[in-house]
DNA sequence: ACGCGCATGTAAGAAGTTACATGATTTC
DNA sequence: GAAATCATGTAACTTCTTACATGCGCGT
């Protein structure tokens, strides 16, 4: 499971189930999510395993936290995995098995909005990591250079959503330029059809 | 679901469970994929559903074929999910967890041979979309512009992966880059620090 | 009094993977 | 005779999502 080779990660720092959601929320949005109702098995699953062991210490507002650490074993796991070279899992998209099908529903205008209602999305949600990244540019002393080994490596990540995500836009941009040609064409079509017809 | 739509996008034709794995494997490989075994009791239960049929007949060679035909329940339901606007799912890259975490190892040496078996795995994947498109371009009549529109979404997704790949082995190429740049920076730092020691 | 943020979870189910079981026919 | 391809599935398990349940403390 990566999720708890994720949550070894981050553990390398103390943290609750609670923390790590908002973690998950703050760095690594662009390429992971989970939700609480699976990080609080999980952990429980992983010092079970031996990788964490928890305290439960209260809280300066609301209930008792339970406060997870790695493990020396935790800490070898992390290790093999990260040593174990790129794992490239399957790749699912949705919208692209749509587009596939598209077809169906005969009337390229809907293929066209359908394209321009994606490429949208994309749009926003790179402006999101832009912003991000501008963050950090800011922030970071020393960039792009100079940056700690953790900085540097997390900063890549955001970069690789930058780039696919500008590859993303730049293709919906082909494809709707496409679309509109095609639909151009046919247009033509219908009026020289229609003007034999007529004469 | 989603696999239940993609097994109804490919059903206006009838086929088996048989069929549609090997039809996955040619048509859809680079943005989805399923097993067997998920590709049956999802067929049955989509029967069950109301959205396909099916009739058994006798195979060429092997056993009895069960064929599954979409009703109209199930042409409808493929209508409204083609309808329902593009549907971006959660992305999940292990890879990019594993970048993410990798100043754990402590060895910018692991991490530029990280990026470079990432960066000749995706090369590889890249290099198998472009023959498949030069198959496409190829063979199929009046391309790009007077493609059936089946045949021209069908290419779209596949540009997709293009663009896509590229952008990621461009992000490869940047990452090495950086890391190689740094790497010469910290040598060239420790000579100095040598050299100072020793005078 | 009510809602929000903090903090913990459980339960049920959907989605997907890996391993196994069975048996025919065809090709080497 | 062995291996590959055709063809159907089940079982056990992992992973992930959605919905629900509980309760404290703070601000308005």
């Amino acid at each position: 499971m990566s999720l708890s080779h994720i949550l070894l990660g981050f553990l390398r720092e103390p943290a609750s189930g609670y923390d790590l959601k908002r973690t998950f929320e703050r760095s690594v949005r662009h390429f992971w999510s989970a939700e609480l109702s699976q990080i609080y098995p999980t952990l429980k699953r992983m010092e079970a395993e031996g990788w964490l062991s928890s305290t439960t210490e209260p809280s300066a507002r609301g209930p008792d936290r339970r406060v997870y650490a790695t493990t020396p074993a935790g800490c070898a796991e992390l290790e093999r995995w990260l040593a174990g070279g790129p794992s490239l899992g399957t790749e699912r998209f949705a919208y692209l098995a749509q587009l596939f099908f598209m077809d169906a529903l005969d009337d390229p205008a809907v293929t066209l909005d359908f394209m321009r209602a994606l490429r949208d999305r994309l749009a926003v949600w790179r402006a999101e990591l832009e912003a991000i990244e501008a963050e950090i540019e800011r922030r970071a002393p020393g960039f792009p250079d100079q940056l700690p080994d953790r900085v540097f490596n997390q900063h890549a990540t955001l970069r690789m959503g930058l780039h696919t995500l500008s590859a993303r836009l730049a293709w919906c941009d082909e494809t709707i330029d496409r679309l509109n040609r095609r639909m151009a064409g046919r247009a033509s079509v219908r009026e020289t059809a229609g003007a034999v017809k007529e004469a």
